[in-house]
DNA sequence: CCCATCATTGACTGACTTGTCAATCAGATT
DNA sequence: AATCTGATTGACAAGTCAGTCAATGATGGG
């Protein structure tokens, strides 16, 4: 047959056809996270995967060896993207407790962080928390980090202002009101925005150290 | 073959082995939202389901036509139970605004709603809830009331105290904290305890009313 | 130019799952 | 008892999906 004649498909040279090892594999999970975000974690396939990266379903199994590695890899990137977000926000900050808090928030702010897509995915990954390992596997040992960094701010501005409150409790719920504005953009009927989110969470901060934050 | 002999099959007639129709679908429910909680949205199957009910899973089918509809008839049935259990709470608290925000968040923390099961549940279709219309279907109007209930609450709060505080943002606040709280037993390596939860809780409603909240 | 290596494809398989259905069974009514 | 209604079962059909694999294509080095 002449169809498989071998020279006249001149494609015009799009993205580069074989790709290396570690740039496909973050394509793939760019992927994942959109494809988690658009269909659930239920109703993810790898086709469906595969075919967001357009490639084909059998290479995404090559690159991740099974479906449960390619989430974990995922969620593991997620966790680490989040986790050197806030640090590099902390160490860039002043080394007074009020502008590291400033910080840390508006870290978990960040347009590259709360992206429809990133929430979207991280939202999926909860749902599945309780039921599976992954989740405390690759996020329970950063998310103590995150709160016990919480807390050591939170100290020291109580003991700076002489706030009667307890550190723990404030950090808590600091980190609580985050997720929760987070979560509001995600199943609420008609969500507020963004700047409302980072509005809502200095006013927790103004209640908790009130001479800190007017 | 004498294996199917009539009449000697005695067994001491344990839970009747014909329900009648609401009994089934109440005992299905039930069953969906412990295997829910126990295996996740994604891995949720109706021969799991109809295993933890005891029954055949084509029986499932019988009594809700589709696995859809099952799942949507379980999250009305949570949406509804939540919806009264603090509607009733709050009928039977005194009138002035302090005790009803008591009654609120004492009724989001009753041992009914707060089983380990419900939460997984609940969790489970956070998890779904950006990508399917589910959610928005069973619960979008029902978290409306609420929301616009704590806000009444808290404005009147703000109005007695004279307190300088958005009353939107203050029942938001305190919205997300109890949300918060919950997730947190869910996902978290070494959750705290619910009384610990309820205690966070209340902390908030006194950093956003203090002359109220001691 | 040839070969080795590695990415890539797509057909295929086996297992699992939803949904259908005919047959059975329990309980109530007559 | 006979009959009827409706719950219940379990075998089956159809479809889907994760994972396998042999063949192909690209690339770089010798």
């Amino acid at each position: 047959m002449p169809c498989n004649s071998p020279a006249i498909s001149a494609e015009p040279k799009r993205s580069p056809r074989t790709q290396t090892r570690e740039a496909r594999r973050q394509q793939l999970i760019e992927a994942t996270i959109s494809t988690l975000a658009a269909r659930g974690f239920a109703r993810l396939t790898l086709t469906e995967v595969a075919k967001t990266a357009g490639i084909s379903h059998g290479l995404v199994l090559f690159h991740f060896e099974t479906k449960e590695k390619l989430l974990a890899d995922t969620l593991t990137f997620m966790a680490d993207e989040y986790h050197q977000n806030w640090q590099a926000a902390l160490a860039a900050a002043p080394s007074d407790p009020k502008a590291q808090l400033l910080a840390m928030i508006k870290a978990d702010f960040a347009p590259a962080i709360t992206t429809p897509s990133r929430l979207g995915a991280w939202c999926a990954f909860w749902g599945e928390a309780q039921s599976r390992p992954i989740y405390q596997e690759a996020c329970g040992e950063k998310d103590a980090v995150y709160a016990r960094q919480l807390e050591a701010i939170c100290a020291e501005l109580v003991q700076l202002g002489g706030y009667g409150l307890d550190p723990v409790v404030a950090a808590r719920i600091l980190r609580v009101v985050i997720e929760g504005t987070w979560l509001d953009m995600m199943t609420l009927q008609n969500p507020y925005s963004q700047v409302e989110a980072w509005r809502t969470v200095v006013s927790t901060a103004a209640l908790c150290f009130p001479k800190h934050f007017p």
